[in-house]
RNA sequence: AGGGGUAUAACUCAGCCUGGGAGAGAGUAUUGGUCUCAUGCGCCGAAAGUCAGGAGUUCAAAUCUCCUUACCCCUACCA
């Protein structure tokens, strides 16, 4: 890496908004990013770090109807639990947000009339195949029929799927196609679509990867013969509600294809980022508009093709006829990694094989997971979750980090009061021990630098174990007999060598790095202290620190592969039941309230802001009811309420509660007490 | 089917691009020793591999070329 600051847009790929992501996904693309990006942030660096949810698409339209719920809805809820997840696994990105933002929505529709006006679209009229039950033309996926080749059934609209056959086909080839939502038979229909130009770009796509001499070898071949091959034309537009629609004349009915407008979200993030979070939208031109901003993103390895090729080309057809200082700047890197496997066995969500990120949390400290992750990272061929694998790795930064550390900490707590001891003057041992010391940010700096986040992190365990060496070489605990001075002298350069632990292991492990500037008394925190400081005098003499406490603990595998199991045997009793225990309905907290004030609330038509008499003081619910009452039918009501439902701010009012009412279609009725009691009666 | 990858000790992997310290490295597990400041931890040593199989190029091949086998990805809506 060069000496001069640099402006980085780091991105991850965009999580489709239908599944919790897994394990897999979360090495591959979030968690690596967020390395990377923490790494340049406490290098000083310039960097944006964005992502999203991927709202669109088929997979959502059709999930919702099957749960009578409108697919903007189910795309919010699922949303936010993933992005809560991501804050939960520590990922520090400067914006995660979603495509149905009307930032990124006015974004994509805006660039696309761009593209159009460059003459990279044309239009074209195809066949294709619409089911008139659901109402949708149906994706080469969501048809199944009759093999042509080999008279299988099941084969789908894309490729026989029989084994021995898995033959490509086209949705009209199949023998009685059927729609696969709902099984009925699917009729031709005539459909316009919008082509993307992709052979007219061919030549500077080429340009652009032969050029670019970063990126890795294997993802430059595959893109180079891909090209050579010819990148045929896309169809941007969809048959679809769920989308973005299409900007084009005539396009009315149509969206954009979500693979078509969810890339443009690296793009759009930042512009939300400048506009909402730093309020200052030049900051978008800054990072997007300098073409010596190095873009970089971390995806899995059957995204290369669609990062290299298909999003550059889109840029390029963007910034034809763009001035130089109008143009956004195109990628500088992928960081691209195999699959992660779960003990040789694919993920899968239907076969409940593998683990996801929110079952991880719940069975082992997020640091343990962040550690073995990274330390296994899939970067050259695809690799294992095993959990023997994560035992060693529990214990290897228990044994050898955590182990250091403490024994370091206790001894200076112990034998010099908790302070900093002296530096006496360096014998050969010690000078080869501060030379590893000087050097070692140089190094994983350059295994960062190249991506190498798994090897980085490796170095640093090895470093680690030169730290538990050295002290082993010197036993100070035999020369405090003799020469407290010189004992002291050695538990100096191992507190500097804990200090140096606490910033290498920060973009990796953020927590513990936290915990052990805690534990040596720093009051700044990682970024203000920055990577360079690594230092044989970064501790003053006498500077007291705290008293030590382990790092980590010894997890038994077997406890935690149990508490795996119990939690996804519950996850399923949940969904196949729905019977809760008694104790699970005494959680709830049912009570009656009086309401003595209600009122409207801006810009919310359905919306009451109601004052409620608890019996034991007052409090603000949030009702949708305008639609069914009046105010005046409310005023005075005893109503159920759910008292410890978890406060919410509605429309910028703070709800803290939730007011019953039978629903039924377009009826809605308010529970009341038959008999009078008071306020604060509470619903058993 | 075409294209891109991967195959190295019991296990997880490094080395391969750019062939060369005539003994192929590390961690874990196994095993011998040792320390006792520290969390059943640390440190030193041993054993363990026809580098997937085959052919070729070369003074020299895990490394370059070709063929075969197995698995993964893309082409073809899962990181």
């Amino acid at each position: 890496m060069s000496e001069n600051k640099r402006k980085y847009i780091v991105t991850s790929a965009w999580p489709y908004v239908n599944a919790i992501p897994h394990l897999g996904n979360l090495i591959g693309s979030v968690l690596s990013a967020d390395v990377f990006a923490r790494f340049l942030r406490l290098r000083g660096e310039e960097v944006v770090f964005v992502s999203g949810s991927d709202m669109h698409g088929t997979p959502v339209a059709v999930a919702a109807k099957t749960k009578h719920l409108p697919a903007e809805e189910l795309a919010m809820k699922n949303h936010e639990i993933i992005a809560d997840l991501f804050q939960r696994w520590n990922i520090s990105y400067d914006n995660y947000t979603h495509t149905h933002t009307p930032t990124h929505i006015k974004f994509v529709q805006e660039f696309y009339v761009e593209v159009q006006k460059n003459g990279y679209i044309f239009e074209k009229e195809i066949e294709s195949l619409y089911c008139k039950e659901d109402n949708l033309f149906l994706p080469d996926r969501f048809v199944e029929g009759i093999c042509p080749h080999c008279g299988a059934s099941g084969a789908r609209g894309d490729q026989c799927d029989n084994p021995e056959c898995g033959k490509l086909l086209t949705p009209l080839e199949l023998n009685k196609p059927k729609c696969a939502i709902c099984g009925s038979t699917p009729e031709i229909r005539t459909t316009k679509h919008w082509y993307m130009d992709f052979p007219k770009l061919q030549e500077e796509l080429k340009e652009l990867i032969e050029n670019n001499q970063i990126i890795p070898q294997n993802a430059r071949s595959m893109c180079l013969n891909s090209i050579e091959e010819g990148i045929p034309e896309r169809a941007i537009t969809r048959d679809l509600e769920w989308g973005i629609p299409a900007p084009f004349e005539g396009a009315e009915d149509k969206s954009i294809y979500v693979w078509f407008e969810a890339v443009l979200g690296y793009i759009s993030a930042v512009k939300e980022w400048a506009e909402k979070n730093e309020n200052d939208p030049k900051r978008f031109d800054s990072f997007w508009k300098d073409n010596e901003t190095n873009a970089v993103y971390f995806i899995g390895k059957d995204n290369i093709i669609f990062h290299l090729i298909v999003f550059p080309g889109l840029l390029m057809a963007y910034n034809a006829n763009k001035k130089e200082e109008e143009k956004l700047v195109l990628p500088y890197n992928v960081s691209s990694t195999e699959f992660l496997m779960f003990e040789k066995d694919k993920f899968s969500k239907s076969r409940g094989v593998g683990i996801w990120i929110n079952e991880a949390l719940e069975i082992a400290p997020l640091d343990y997971w962040r550690f073995n992750l990274v330390y296994n990272r899939p970067e050259k061929s695809d690799t294992s979750f095993l959990w023997s694998e994560f035992e060693n790795n529990i214990n290897t930064l228990n044994d050898i980090i955590g182990n250091f550390i403490h024994r370091t900490l206790t001894f200076i707590n112990n034998k010099f009061e908790s302070k900093i001891p002296e530096k006496i003057k360096l014998d050969e041992r010690d000078e080869q021990f501060v030379v590893k010391l000087k050097t070692i940010s140089e190094q994983i700096e350059f295994y960062l630098g190249q991506f190498e986040l798994r090897k980085a992190l490796r170095e640093i365990v090895e470093y680690a174990r030169e730290g538990n060496i050295y002290l082993n070489d010197k036993a100070p605990w035999h020369i405090i007999k003799k020469n407290k001075k010189a004992a002291g002298h050695v538990f100096n350069l191992c507190a500097q060598f804990a200090y140096s632990l606490a910033i290498l292991l920060g973009p990796f492990i953020p927590n513990t790095s936290k915990k052990i500037l805690e534990l040596l008394n720093l009051e700044k925190d990682l970024n203000e202290l920055g990577w360079d400081s690594i230092d044989e005098n970064k501790l003053e003499t006498g500077k007291e620190i705290k008293k030590a406490e382990p790092l980590f603990e010894k997890l038994d595998i077997d406890d935690i592969k149990e508490k795996l199991i119990k939690i996804k045997q519950k996850k399923k009793r949940v969904k196949q039941i729905h019977m809760i225990s008694y104790e699970d309905f005494k959680e709830l907290d049912i009570r009656i309230g009086k309401i003595t004030n209600v009122e409207g609330i801006e810009n919310a038509d359905n919306l009451y802001k109601l004052t409620l008499d608890t019996g034991d003081g007052t409090r603000t619910l949030v009702a949708g009811l305008a639609q069914h009452y009046k105010e005046e039918e409310l005023l005075n009501k005893n109503i159920a309420f759910l008292a410890n439902l978890e406060p919410k701010k509605l429309r910028g009012v703070l709800s803290e509660g939730m007011l019953l009412a039978a629903v039924k279609d377009n009826v809605v009725s308010i529970l009341t007490p038959d008999k009078d009691v008071d306020p604060g009666a509470k619903i058993e």
